[in-house]
DNA sequence: ATCAGGGCTTTGTCGAACAATTTCGTACAA
DNA sequence: TTGTACGAAATTGTTCGACAAAGCCCTGAT
């Protein structure tokens, strides 16, 4: 019988030292907004040259474990919303993903967003949504920019219902959908006039606190959105493109 | 009247590096595959020394659009879904989510889930849900790791789907649920019989292809999960937190 | 006490070097 | 001609040392 032998693992000293960071900022001894060591003093911690630390800060940083809050201050932290979800785009992108793939995540995931906005009572943010539809109703009559003020409704109500789960997987979808949107409303003559109804209704039902409409309402709104997407001959298989202000 | 003045971006040259790599990823100038040049290479072309050079690559390695091939072939890459998702549960970790956030997020996602797979016909998948409830069985009588099994299945249901954005939103929060999943098990006593028969059910219906009885059925199971939780006395409004085998 | 200035610290960047390992090319053997 | 083994070159991971620029702190003058 001969002895097994394992691929000896050879990991470089860079990321041995991200590792054990890492380690202490997911397990709390670093807590979120800890400072940390100067680099040389990392390196006598670590006992590796300053190029092997400032590498190993390098991966850190883009894993947003760190961050900078001023030039000379690198401090623990936790990656941010936008981040995270930038993330999430980024990867859909680059796998192709297409826009009915999207869109069966989206019509799960917006109703049920609806419906816990709905049980909320957030005046502040009932103030943002009415704000919302009065810029809509604004901007149709110029049809000009009514896409943005779509995201934007969608996003308060991701706000709204207060779970960050949901919030975080909802906003990549929601942001990589924004060319699609675009080319319905251009498209399509009646599309922002009946974004603003379906928007209305389901605004109504939050503010009622009547949590079925809300999703009834968000659900038949999603629903109408493919129609609009094939009545402007939309290929909906087609993978999604980044736009311009963020890929 | 004074001129206005912003900001001067001050970008460190590994950051710029590491951008117009990354540009050149995103528009499909460098595709997946693609072979990077070597470290001294880069140095003439973006004229800044290899340390530079090396600390812009870390943060691309960092964010998965390159990868070591062997030890000297850096080749360009797409975020795995493992690395995407792995991103998604680090960041819902330290943010401190509450298991009814997630759970309210999983019963927006699963039945919706069981849906569109039982719209498919992919006889593999299918073998291997059957087998995986014959092995929920024998493990039932053993009180054996049955949770594993459960995450099984559904992460079957969620390739079977093949939805990549539903599967990306899933796996990370049904991964995260693993300890509550876990802590049922373990003090309710009929907790894993009833998830076998929900299991079950949720079979028959995406192998006759019945795709209402398989939403319907996801959705009595997830629901369940949560009155398990209520009479194992879990709090659901505590945050989640990492276990053990990857956090 | 307040403010300005100067010195120290720290980061970003550079250049050169070396060990270990991989890859390549070549010469040799079948 | 093909296959193989050896040696050389290339490449990465790492170290050391250095310097300019920018930020921070302390002190001294007002």
């Amino acid at each position: 019988m001969s002895i097994q032998f394992s691929k000896i693992a050879r990991t470089p000293a860079y990321r041995a030292l991200a590792s054990a960071i890492t380690e202490q900022i997911l397990d709390g001894r670093l807590p979120e907004g800890a400072q940390l060591p100067t680099e040389a003093q990392l390196c006598e911690v670590f006992g590796v040259n300053r190029s092997t630390v400032r590498e190993g800060i390098r991966v850190l940083e883009e894993a947003h474990l760190l961050r900078r809050e001023s030039a000379k201050k690198l401090v623990v932290s936790r990656p941010s919303t936008e981040q995270t979800s930038h993330q999430f785009k980024r990867a859909l992108l680059l796998h192709e993903v297409s826009c009915s793939e999207l869109w069966e995540a989206l019509i799960a995931l917006e109703p049920a967003m609806a419906r816990h906005a709905a049980q909320r009572h957030d005046e502040q943010l009932i103030a943002q949504l009415r704000d919302n539809l009065a810029r809509t109703a604004e901007t149709l009559s110029r049809e000009d920019r009514t896409e943005d003020l779509d995201i934007e409704f969608h996003a308060l109500i991701g706000q709204m219902c207060g779970n960050r789960a949901l919030m975080l997987a909802r906003e990549p979808l929601s942001s990589l959908f924004y060319p699609t949107f675009q080319a319905v409303l251009n498209r399509l003559p009646g599309a922002g006039l009946r974004m603003l109804e379906a928007h209305t209704e389901i605004f109504e039902a939050i503010r009622e606190g009547d949590p079925e409409a809300a999703q009834l309402w968000m659900h038949r709104h999603i629903r109408d959105f493919k129609r609009g997407c094939e009545m402007a001959k939309l290929d909906m298989n087609r993978p999604i493109a980044a736009w311009e202000n963020g890929a």
